[in-house]
Order: structure tokens, then C-alpha cells, then sequence
DNA sequence: GGCGCTAGCCTTTTT
DNA sequence: GGCTAGCGCC
């Protein structure tokens, strides 16, 4: 069968499209076009998906139809003549940036799914990397080699086609974005490209010039933005209606099935010549080439268009054809005819009434244009169709080309030729066509010097080379002889590097054994980027070194020693809930015990916290941990706390190193084989020791060890949990043989960025007499200082700033008439960037912001605290079914169940379990016999009963898989109303089963993986995003471009109200607020920019506040105010967007 | 003693 | 915008 496809649409979910692109209007359009299948566009977005499950029903395979009602009401409104099948098959625009070879790529690609089913199992992969609901057209950061391997991973039965390849802002061999092969794009994966989209701005013998692209079939399609748009470009079918037929028409090329293409004329594309639009310069790519690439009024660079890139990339001359190719026919959209003919807009109500009686005369529009004879259409009704549709048909028209976003104009009768053939009125009557008129040349016509593809300015970054280099005192450091050794040194002077090289060094040139050498630093992230520094320094080692945090060090030496002892015990580690409940348990046992506690549960687990961190004992001197507490109250709460934990097997961090001291000094015999093991120990970031770390390496390092620490002391931020840079004089104190190193060269940022940072820590460094750190990166914008209205306004500025440097990533393009302005326009791509807050609260309001625009954005942030309380219940039944230690929500299980167990029953359970130091199950089945104290009858009567229910819920769960258990459990809860209403709720829920799909292994597996799930583990790790995070989690990352937000008084530096520290206190406070804020600022390598809002909801309170303090500090030289939104307060959103 | 509702309170940073 | 204490009703 004879049918017209059209792939590549869109529905009303893409940005900048029409409201009324809904199924059925894309039907009625595909009928009045004369379309047999059309693509459904957009088939990621959630919403759009329930509409074709809701509309759409199955058909011939592959394909699906209106639901009969629909259709019947469609029908009704389409023309008799236009009558006939039409089908749709699932398809979507996906919109790919990343980074690849060093530049960023832009480039969309079309994927054609052959049923429900793989849609929704791609839209699960998908979703995981980018946000699918914001745009139909979604954008992700994910390579398109990446894309097309997820797509072969999820469906063998997909089809993938690159789109409108040759677009230069977002396309495969786009001029500003793109490649110059498909090979260099899709690599591996380039035997899975079948066929290339043209796109409008170009046509078959433009493609047929590069010879790389022989054997592809050639495809179009409209790229319709709204529904009348449609089949502007289609393709010709002689295949069954059926998708396996259609696609593999495309895949093979065969001639017989997939006839060939219609075409836009090329030149009416809004790129196909270059120029400049702002000063309405058109030019051919010759006369460009002339020009040397600027525009000859301005001087700007001029943007190039299709027919120059085609030009760049062909190997043979315009006329040259490949063996293999399909025939096309180059058509002019019906109403831009009538509205030649009538001298009027395309879009007028008179050129829409001719249309419609064209229509109905002759049938669908693309027949007319394509295939009907030419004397049916003197049946229709208007004059001059025939002869323009002929004219059209052999090419023997005018066409002014397009250039630069400005669409090319079509011309069919020269100026006062229409009137000289017909006559003003007689339009609309009959009559025999007149002789064609000679026919008037093309512009730009087509002659290739040979001139080689230009030159792209694109740095490769250093960071994808190895890393051997160092300067002349890295190098001293890194070959430095094993003994003690300090080194502080500034921000990007590659500390970590020197850290990475020096154990490259020992291995490779001192032969020293890999296993042997220990490297320790303080966060999971800090311990991925050594131990991957080191792979990338030495690859194929065997057993690398121990690069580990202090906390998974400790758990590692304390689970050996266990192991070797015999000891089958195993801890569980709690997290920062679960601490704070077990403080306030152990507050109220200790109350129960007659001491007065009055002091607030997470003001008691500070101190418990600062007592470990100092090693004390609870019947240590507390004085100094108590800080404003009562000592006596501390040490009881502190004792009662470390019973419930060790009762139940548990331990908090700070017990992991506490407990490590402990062991290395009460068994010299364990300390004695660690330290042996671990001939070399170094120390990253060692500003943030803490006394108990300290100690660590002081028991693991006798006089004379090899032991390196390395950091910043102006870089030390974690002051509040007991770090302080101390350390570092005291270790030059305790090894007194110990070599001393510093650095100052930073590689990181441009002299501006760290002149900036420099002001803001001058007065409060560690070391004064320290050397400034210095760079001499060229390029030395000032730092941007934006204010806005509202810390909505500031996200949205963020968000519009990121977007023009970007280069616009998809709902506006850039071209450059609009590429002026405040903030750079640019290349970027998306993990160049960060936005970095004071706290955890402010990236939500950003994290919006970016969600809207579409753009795939990272929040980084503790995962517990946002999903994991409204799971609490849940996981604590959990817990309690399998027997896991610490069931510490049973309140909440015990009143979402509808237990009739109130808060007082629990509290008088818990108490007495607690002192009689019971486990759980053993108290369950003492409470079943004896009476419990301060408990009435009928209480524990509940109580027991509701036991009784567990036990039989336990016994459900033997057989069931992790996931199954959770959705019974989740059903024991009476959840599913929560789950249906509440979507945090339910996100929470889907999180959980994905993770106990992943872990599939026992239940402990289970909650272990639960307790480690970072949000890095959550996200695909292919994709690229803008990273959101908090100043203290941006320490030791770098980024080109730095957005710091909320630079106001009271959150830089961070203020609370009623908040009562002495002078001193304070005095600390405020310049470990500074430093944090010189951390986050010496993050950025190019760019930098402060943002203030002059109002801020804090705690649901409107409060205004005034800019930081440390913006003023820096010279009014190095910094300047940034407008990002020009004159409006607004971003400029959704902007007229016409295809390309 | 449980349960639902409201008013008023408070919200840093992390292993 | 979320959490808890306290109130009144069952
Ligand atoms: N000798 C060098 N030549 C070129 N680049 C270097 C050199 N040394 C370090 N760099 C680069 O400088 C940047 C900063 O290095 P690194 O992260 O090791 O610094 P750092 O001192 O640990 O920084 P910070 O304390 O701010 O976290 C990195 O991109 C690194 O690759």
C-alpha cells in the first residue's frame, strides 16, 4: 500500500508549541495532509503517554488508531474528500547535550518505539536522567551514543534517527555543535544508524554531496510545532501498515518500499545561507568565505549555515549523485501558495477559506502538491493553483533563502506577473493555463572551492589527558623521602594531585607495594576522586591502594579485628535519625533515673557527638563537650545512649573511630599489624582533622613513619563537628623531624576569581605570612554580582544565565541577533556548572527552577532527611519483621496501622524494654505474660494483640521477594491512599522498590544498600547535569562556571536567631563562615557569580536582607552588576520558536 | 487512653 | 512549609 509518513512531531507538552496539538487535532491534520502514519511525538512525557493510552487503541501491529468515537467526531470535521485511514505510531524528540572530545555537543535525535511497552520501559531508563515532565521534547545531558546504546538495551525492535542533521545549533554535523561524522558521534554504535533526517533546511542532492553518508536512507519529516504544520516534509511509503515493515523499509532503503521524500525547498529553511541577522547581512557561503567568516558591518563572526556546513563536510559537486538514492519532490505548503496567489498572510482568514476549497474539490493537500495531475487541479476552483503548482513542482520558482533564524521567502510569479497572467479578479474562475514564463535562478548556486573544514576552537581539558605533570614543587613533594611531611598549600594547587602522584611515585619508582600504602580523606566523593586520580595515574594495578574515608577505614579495621577474634557479632551503623532518637530515648530514661534533663534531644546528641570526638568516656570530664549544658545531665544522657546502643548492636560514626582508638590502644597487638600493614599513610585534606582522627594517625604513626598530610588551612569548614586546622602546627610539634612543604600555584581560576577570593579571607587567614596563592589563567572576567527581587527571581536568574551560556539548550536557539547581554552567551555544557548554597533548604527552591526549564540539574544533598521520614513507618516494620535492629519508629507503625496502640502504651513499652535491657522479640514475648508497668490492662491487651497481628505478618513474608514484602507491608500500613494523593509520598515508595530491586539479596542487603543509597547512585551516571549542592559539599570540586546563591546577611555568613555564644565562640563561628565562603568561591575556574535576593521566605516569614559582607569586601575592581534579564524582571521565556 | 485538630514554633553545614 | 504540644472529643 501507497501511504505518507510523518515521524517527527510534537504535542502541546514541547515547549513553544501549539496549545491545540492534541491527538485529535493531529489527526484531523494528518487527514487534511493526507497522511497515512504519524508519529505521536513526545512519548517520554508522562502526561502526553496517558493521553495516547487514554485516545489511542492498538491497530495493525505496531501502529495505533483514534478510538473509534473519537474518530467518528474527527471525521466530522475533516473534509469528505480527506477522508481515509490514518494511523500513529509512538515516536519522541529527544534533545542530547553533552560533552564529548573536549566540546560540547548539541544534537536531537528521533526515536520511533514499537509499542506501549518498550515506550514505557525506555521512559524508565530515561527518567532516571533527566526530567521527562517539564518538555515533551526532553532534554538530557546524556551522550548520543549513550541514548542510542540505552534504546538497543531496552528494545532490539526501536528505531533511532538522528534529526534534522544538519541544523547548526542542534544537530549531528551542526556547524556550532556538531560533528563531522557519524562514526566520531555514534562510534561503536554506528552500524545502528539506518537513516538521517534532512531536515528543512537541506534536501537530498545536498546530502548526496558527502559520500559518508551514502547507503543511509535519506528520511523527512515536518518537525510540526503545531498541527497545520504538519507533513511539510513526509516520506513515501509502498510497505504494509504495519511498524516492522515501515522501519525496516527505512533500515534497508529498499527501493520498492520506501519510495522517497517531500521536500521544503531548502532554501526557505531558517539556516540554509549565513549571514548576521542583527545587521541584515544574507550571504552565500563563497562570498562568506571572501569575508573570512565575520560580518562585513559589524565584524562579528556571522553564523553559517546549512548549505556552507554541507559544503565543508562534501566530497563531491552539487550534481554528483550516490548509486543508491531516492527520488523527492520539492513542495511549497498550499497556503503559502494561496497566499501568493491572494496576496495575503498564509495564516488569513481568506487564505484558510481557499484551502478548505481546495480541499474539498481535490482531497488531501499533499496529493495535490505532490502527485495529482495537473489538469485535475484546474477542478479547483482557483485560477492561477494550477500553473503554481506546476511551477512549484519543477522547481521554477524564486527563492529567497533563509539565514541566520530567518526563515528564506518562496516566490512563484515575479512581481506583477500573476496580474499580467490573470488578471485582478478573475482568481477564482476557470480558465486555460498560461505559458510558463522562463524560469529564475536559485540563489547561492552551488561551487566548491576546495577549501579544508575550518577549524574549530575547542581546547581539549586537561582532565581528560593523564595526569604526569607536575611543577617544579609538586615535583619535590611528590618525590619527597618517606617520613613525616606537611604540606599547605591554597585552593588548585593541586594538593590532591601531588597526593595521587606521590603514591603513583612510591609505587611505580619505589617499588613499594600498593596494598601497603593508605590513603584517607573525609567525604565518599573525596575517596572516589583519589582513587580514581590514582587508577588514571597508574591503570591495570592489580589490588590498588586503600583509598578509603576515615569512617569506612575504621569499619574496616574494627570488622577484621572482629573477624579475627572469633567475634560473630555484627554492628549496624546508624544514621543521623536514628541517633537522634536513640539521644532522646536515652534522655528519657534518664529522666525516668531522676537526673534532670532539660536541655533539648538534639543538643544532647551534639554533645554526645563532641564528647566521642574527643575521646571522652561518659565518665570522662564532660565540661568542654557539655559546653552550655548541665555535665552531670550530658554524662547521663551520654551513658544511657551508648547502653541502648551496644544493647542492640549499633554504632554511630563517631564510635567508628572512637572505637578504632580504643581497639589500637587496648590491643598493641592489633595497632602493632596495622601499622606494619601500612607502610605509607597520607592524608588528604587534613585542615579537617578532628582530636580523634588525629589520634588515629598519631597511634598508626610512630616517630620517623611515613606518614603525609596535605591541605589548606583556610579551607577548614567543619569546625562544627570538631575539625580544626590545629592539627596541623600540633603535627609539626609531635614530629619534629617532620619536612615541610608549601605551593602556590593554582591551576584552577582566573587571577580575578582568586584576587576576589583572596579579599574575603585576607584578614581572618590561618598563616598570614603563607604566600598568596597565584594563576596565570588568561581570561579574567569580573565577578558577576546579580541581585533580584525574590529568591524565586534569583532561581530563575540562575537558571536564565545558565541557559544563555549554554547556548540556549533547546526552546530558544541562539541565534545571534540575541546573543548580546549581560552573561556571556556561549558553549557550555551542563557540568561545567554549579550553583552552590549555604543550606540544604535553598537548592529546593533552585532545583524548581531548573525542573521547569527542562535543564538536568543534580541536587546533591542528604537523601534521608527529604524522603526517608515519610517512609519512616515503613521501614521500621520492615526492620521489625526481619528482625533488624534499631526499630525505632514503632509509634508510627503502631498509629498508622490503626492499632489502637497510642503514644503513651508505646513510650511505657519502650521505657521498660529499654531498662530492662531486652531485644525486642524477647520483650514481645515477655509482655504476652507478665504485666507491664505504668500500663493499663486493656492497653497492653492492645498491645499484645497487635503483636500477635506482626507475627502473623512475619510469617506472610517467608517466600515473598524483597519488593513484594515491602508492598505487603505497605498494605499492612493501609498506605495506598497516601500513595495514590500523595506524590512525595509515592515517589518515595517507587525509590525503595527500585532500590530493593537493585540490592536482590537479603533483607539485610537490603537495608545496608538503603542506609549507603547516595543520590549519585540514583542517577545514570552517563548523563551530564548543572550540580546543585551546599558550599561544604562543593569542597575539593571544581567547576568553570560557579554560581553562588543567597550571598545576603544572615545565610553568608549564616546568622540564627537567639542564637547565645560568647565573643570568642562568635569570633569562630563567623570565620569558619568565611572560610566556607572562600571554598566555595575558589570552586570556579572561569566564571563566577554572587547572587542576593532582597527578600527571602525563612521560615514561611517574607524577611528582607541585606547583601553579604563578603561581597563588599571584594574590590569594587572585581566585580561588577550583572542585569541577567536586561530591563524586565523576567526571564525571557518561551519565545517565539519556529523550527529550523 | 486514643485520635484528630489547630496554633504556634522553628529550620546549618556532614561522616 | 513542617512539626509538636495541647486541647477537646470519643
Ligand atoms: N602541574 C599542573 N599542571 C596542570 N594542571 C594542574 C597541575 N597541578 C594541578 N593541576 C590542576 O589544577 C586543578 C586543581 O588541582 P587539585 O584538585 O589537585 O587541587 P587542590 O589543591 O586539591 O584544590 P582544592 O584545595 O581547592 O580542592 C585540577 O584541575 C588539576 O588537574
Amino acid at each position: 500500500m501507497r501511504f505518507i509518513a510523518d515521524f517527527h512531531v510534537h504535542s502541546k507538552f514541547s515547549r513553544a508549541t501549539s496549545k491545540n496539538l492534541d491527538l485529535e487535532n493531529l489527526y484531523i491534520a494528518a487527514r487534511m495532509k493526507g497522511i497515512a502514519v504519524v508519529g505521536t511525538g513526545d512519548f517520554t512525557c508522562p502526561q502526553w503517554m496517558e493521553e495516547i493510552r487514554e485516545k489511542l487503541e492498538p491497530a495493525e501491529p505496531g501502529l495505533f488508531k483514534l478510538k473509534e468515537s473519537l474518530e467518528k467526531a474527527c471525521d466530522a470535521r475533516v473534509p469528505a474528500s480527506c477522508r481515509g485511514k490514518t494511523r500513529f505510531v509512538l515516536s519522541v524528540e529527544i534533545s542530547n547535550i553533552y560533552k564529548k572530545n573536549g566540546a560540547v555537543r548539541k544534537n536531537h535525535n528521533l526515536i520511533l518505539a514499537p509499542g506501549t511497552r518498550e515506550a514505557e520501559a525506555l521512559n524508565a531508563r530515561l527518567d532516571k536522567i533527566g526530567n521527562l515532565r517539564s518538555d515533551g521534547r526532553p532534554i538530557l545531558g546524556l551522550d548520543a551514543r549513550d541514548l542510542l546504546e540505552i534504546m538497543l538495551e531496552t528494545t532490539d525492535r526501536g528505531f533511532f534517527i538522528p534529526a534534522h542533521v544538519w541544523t547548526p545549533w542542534f544537530s549531528l554535523f551542526g556547524s556550532k555543535s556538531g560533528f563531522d561524522s557519524i562514526e566520531e558521534c555514534f562510534g561503536d554504535l554506528t552500524p545502528h544508524i539506518f537513516a538521517l533526517e534532512t531536515g528543512l533546511s537541506s534536501d537530498p542532492p545536498m546530502n548526496w554531496r558527502v559520500s559518508a553518508l551514502d547507503g543511509l536512507t535519506l528520511v523527512s519529516n515536518s518537525d510540526a510545532h503545531s498541527p497545520m504544520k504538519l507533513g511539510r516534509e513526509a516520506n513515501l511509503f509502498d510497505a504494509d501498515l504495519d511498524y516492522d515493515d515501515i522501519v525496516s523499509a527505512m533500515k534497508t532503503g529498499d527501493p520498492g518500499r520506501f519510495l522517497g521524500t517531500l521536500e521544503f525547498y531548502p532554501e526557505e529553511g531558517k539556516y540554509h545561507l549565513d549571514g548576521h541577522r542583527a545587521c541584515g547581512v544574507r550571504l552565500s557561503p563563497d562570498e562568506t568565505r571572501k569575508l573570512g567568516d565575520v560580518c562585513p558591518r559589524c565584524g562579528k563572526p556571522l553564523t553559517l549555515g546549512v548549505l556552507r556546513r554541507v559544503d565543508d563536510l562534501a566530497d563531491r559537486p552539487l550534481g554528483q549523485t550516490p548509486r543508491k538514492r531516492h527520488s523527492y519532490q520539492s513542495i511549497v505548503p498550499l497556503t503559502d501558495i494561496l497566499s501568493e496567489i491572494f496576496k495575503v498572510g498564509p495564516g488569513s482568514k481568506k487564505v484558510q477559506r481557499a484551502y478548505m476549497s481546495v480541499l474539498r474539490n481535490l482531497g488531501p493537500e499533499l496529493p495535490i502538491l505532490h502527485s495529482l495531475p495537473l489538469d485535475a487541479l484546474a477542478e479547483s476552483g482557483i485560477l492561477p493553483l494550477r500553473e503554481a503548482v506546476s511551477r512549484m513542482r519543477e522547481g521554477n520558482i524564486r527563492v529567497l533563502g533563509g539565514y541566520d533564524g530567518e526563515f528564506g521567502t518562496v516566490e512563484i510569479f515575479k512581481p506583477g506577473e500573476r496580474e499580467a497572467l490573470f488578471g485582478q479578479r478573475t482568481l477564482f474562475e476557470m480558465g486555460p493555463p498560461p505559458k510558463s514564463p522562463a524560469a529564475s535562478k536559485k540563489p547561492g548556486a552551488l561551487k566548491k572551492p576546495a577549501a579544508p573544514p575550518p577549524k574549530k576552537p575547542r581546547t581539549p581539558k586537561p582532565a581528560d589527558a593523564p595526569e604526569p605533570v607536575f611543577n617544579a614543587r609538586q615535583k619535590a613533594i611528590v618525590r619527597a623521602a618517606p617520613g613525616p611531611m606537611r604540606v599547605s598549600a591554597g585552593p588548585g594547587t593541586g594538593k590532591t594531585r601531588a597526593l595521587a602522584g606521590r603514591i603513583a611515585y612510591l609505587i611505580k619508582e619505589k617499588g613499594v607495594a600498593p596494598q601497603s600504602i593508605l590513603a584517607v580523606t573525609f567525604t565518599q566523593k573525596a575517596a572516589a576522586e583519589m582513587k580514581a586520580r590514582i587508577a588514571r595515574m597508574i591503570p591495570h594495578l592489580k589490588t590498588p591502594p586503600c583509598a578509603a574515608t576515615f569512617h569506612s577505614f575504621c569499619l574496616d579495621v574494627l570488622q577484621s579485628a572482629a573477624k579475627d577474634d572469633g567475634d560473630g557479632r555484627r554492628f549496624s551503623i546508624i544514621d543521623e535519625r536514628e541517633r537522634l532518637s536513640l539521644v532522646a530515648d536515652a534522655a528519657a530514661m534518664a529522666a525516668e533515673k531522676g537526673f534532670d534533663v532539660s536541655s533539648r534531644a538534639d543538643e544532647l546528641a551534639d554533645g554526645v557527638a563532641r564528647a566521642k570526638q574527643a575521646l571522652l568516656f561518659p565518665e570522662s570530664d564532660l565540661r568542654n563537650a557539655a559546653r552550655g549544658m548541665d555535665p552531670a545531665e550530658l554524662f547521663a544522657v551520654y551513658r544511657a545512649y551508648q547502653d541502648l546502643l551496644s544493647s542492640q548492636l549499633l554504632w554511630d560514626y563517631e564510635d567508628l573511630i572512637f572505637e578504632t582508638c580504643r581497639l589500637f590502644e587496648s590491643r598493641p597487638d592489633v595497632r602493632d599489624a596495622c601499622e606494619k600493614r601500612f607502610a605509607h599513610i597520607l592524608v588528604d585534606e587534613c585542615q579537617d582533622l578532628n582530636f580523634a582522627q588525629y589520634r588515629l594517625i598519631r597511634l598508626l604513626a610512630p616517630p620517623g613513619k611515613s606518614v603525609f598530610l596535605i591541605g589548606d588551612p583556610d579551607q577548614s569548614i567543619y569546625g562544627f563537628r570538631g575539625s580544626s586546622p590545629g592539627y596541623l602546627k600540633r603535627f609539626l610539634k609531635d614530629y619534629p623531624e617532620a619536612t615541610r612543604a608549601g605551593l602556590d600555584r593554582n591551576y584552577r581560576s582566573t587571577p580575578t576569581i582568586l584576587d576576589a577570593a583572596f579579599k574575603v579571607i585576607e584578614k581572618r587567614r590561618f598563616d598570614p605570612s603563607a604566600p598568596k596563592v597565584w594563576s596565570d589563567l588568561a581570561g579574567g572576567a569580573p565577578v558577576g554580582i546579580i541581585r533580584t527581587r525574590t529568591e524565586k527571581a534569583e532561581a530563575e536568574a540562575i537558571v536564565a544565565a545558565i541557559e544563555r551560556m549554554t547556548g540556549g539548550s533547546g526552546f530558544f536557539s541562539l541565534d545571534s541577533g540575541r546573543a548580546d547581554g549581560a552573561v556571556p552567551a556561549g558553549n557550555r555544557g551542563f557540568s561545567d556548572f554549579a550553583v552552590l548554597f549555604r543550606t540544604a533548604a535553598q537548592g529546593l527552591e533552585i532545583k524548581k527552577a531548573f525542573d521547569r526549564s527542562g535543564m538536568p540539574c543534580r541536587l546533591l544533598s542528604k537523601k534521608d532527611a527529604f524522603f526517608k521520614k515519610d517512609l519512616a513507618p515503613l521501614i521500621c516494620l520492615f526492620k521489625w519483621v526481619h528482625d533488624c535492629a534499631p526499630v525505632l519508629d514503632m509509634e508510627a507503625v503502631f498509629s498508622r496501622s490503626k492499632s489502637g496502640v497510642g503514644a503513651k502504651t508505646a513510650r511505657a513499652f519502650k521505657m521498660w524494654r529499654y531498662q530492662k535491657g531486652l531485644g525486642l522479640s524477647e520483650a514481645i514475648r515477655q509482655a504476652a505474660r507478665l504485666p507491664l508497668p505504668g500500663m493499663g490492662k486493656a492497653a497492653q491487651y492492645k498491645l499484645t494483640a497487635f503483636f500477635q497481628r506482626i507475627e502473623g505478618l512475619r510469617r506472610e513474608m517467608s517466600g515473598l521477594s524483597i519488593s513484594d514484602r515491602l508492598h505487603r507491608l505497605a498494605a499492612f500500613l493501609k498506605w495506598e491512599p497516601s500513595l495514590e494523593s500523595d506524590p512525595k509520598t509515592r515517589e518515595g515508595f517507587e525509590r525503595l522498590i527500585e532500590t530493593a530491586r537493585s540490592a536482590n539479596g537479603s533483607p539485610r542487603d537490603f537495608l545496608d544498600s538503603l542506609a549507603l543509597e547516595t543520590d549519585s547512585d540514583v542517577f545514570d551516571k552517563r548523563a551530564e547535569a548543572i550540580s546543585l549542592m551546599t558550599m561544604h559539599a562543593s569542597k575539593g570540586l571544581e567547576f568553570p562556571v560557579v554560581f553562588i546563591a543567597g550571598c545576603e546577611m544572615g545565610l553568608a555568613p549564616f546568622e540564627r536567631a537567639g542564637e547565645d555564644e560568647g565573643p570568642d565562640e562568635r569570633r569562630d563561628r563567623l570565620d569558619e563562615e568565611r572560610r566556607l565562603f572562600y571554598v566555595a568561591m575558589t570552586r570556579a575556574g572561569e566564571e563566577l557569580y554572587l547572587s542576593h535576593a532582597e527578600r527571602r521566605m525563612i521560615r514561611g516569614r517574607l524577611v528582607s536582607a541585606k547583601r553579604s559582607g563578603f561581597v563588599s569586601e571584594i574590590d569594587e575592581g572585581l566585580r561588577r552588576d550583572v542585569d541577567v534579564f536586561g530591563d524586565k524582571n523576567k526571564a525571557p521565556r518561551q519565545t517565539q520558536y519556529r523550527l529550523f
